[in-house]
DNA sequence: GTTTATGCAAAGGCTTTGCATTTCA
DNA sequence: TGAAATGCAAAGCCTTTGCATAAAC
């Protein structure tokens, strides 16, 4: 799903960002880094911890929970919680932006892509003189397959 | 904030859903409804849990998260989660629909309005076959307090 | 009189924290 | 060598759960 032209792009990113900032460039980070760009779709911390452990890669939670929070202030990550659910991450860099559906009877979450939203971000901006830097729009309801399921019982 | 017209009306409408639902209308129900309806902006079951008691009305935190249950499910008010903080809430009705900006820096949330989201929905739940029932737009940045703050220091 | 709701305290689950040890610069 | 990161376990915090008691219906 990621070329390696975009994997060592990210690398480069987060390079930059550790060097930029005063952070040592330690394997873990890399590992990590690495394992989260291998994810599609969304994960959780303990989802990426087993992920690791299974590939004999030693990484504790803590340093997950650390190195979750460097990518995200470098944007090569984003971080979701639909309803009270466990924090739900996802790799951010070279992929299309999106939002999401959240299913309340069968809990799925699926993707959509608007770019009217972008507009709202831009006049909303504008408007009020908050410096948008990015967003998350979620749609609660029922999803089609449910919603055929409780006719069609 | 609320007239005592619309105190009525959702009391009425609490009154019918749990009628409705074989739900038990005990004073304790009651008495939380009052309270959330007396709360401007949001607020966390910690801090409901404290107006009651210092109002000297004896309610448990237990009793105050199943009642919060039951009037998100009749829809009375929206709970919302900025980044991993505890669960937020706001009574929901007779206010008009808002979606909300939040700071990264001080942490604030303000609250703004764009009709064009209706659209996004509308064209959405008829693309995809979901049907949208609530929805959640956040806006994460820097507000324009701490734009001016940061450029004069 | 049943059955549901309440209150309290304990348990649970995700996340953060403290500290000794390791490792990067 | 000195400061920062790691790993482990413990602590924290919000929320849920279990069970005895109380109160709707």
């Amino acid at each position: 799903m990621v070329s390696p032209e975009q994997k060592d792009h990210v690398k480069r990113i987060f390079t930059d960002f550790l060097e930029k900032n005063g952070h040592r460039k330690t394997p873990e980070r890399f590992a990590i880094l690495t394992e989260v760009y291998e994810q599609d779709g969304h994960f959780n911390i303990e989802r990426l911890y087993a992920r690791m452990k299974q590939k004999r890669y030693r990484v504790s939670r803590a340093t997950l929970y650390n190195t979750m929070d460097l990518l995200l202030h470098c944007d090569l990550v984003r971080r979701h919680q639909f309803n009270g659910a466990p924090a739900q991450f996802e790799r951010a860099h070279a992929f299309k932006q999106h939002d999401h559906m959240i299913c309340r009877s069968c809990g799925g979450v699926q993707e959509f892509c608007d770019p009217r939203i972008q507009h709202i971000r831009s006049t909303v901006g504008e408007m009020t003189g908050f410096r948008v830097e990015h967003h998350a729009l979620h749609l609660y309801g029922v999803c089609k397959t449910c919603l055929t399921k409780h006719k069609n019982p």
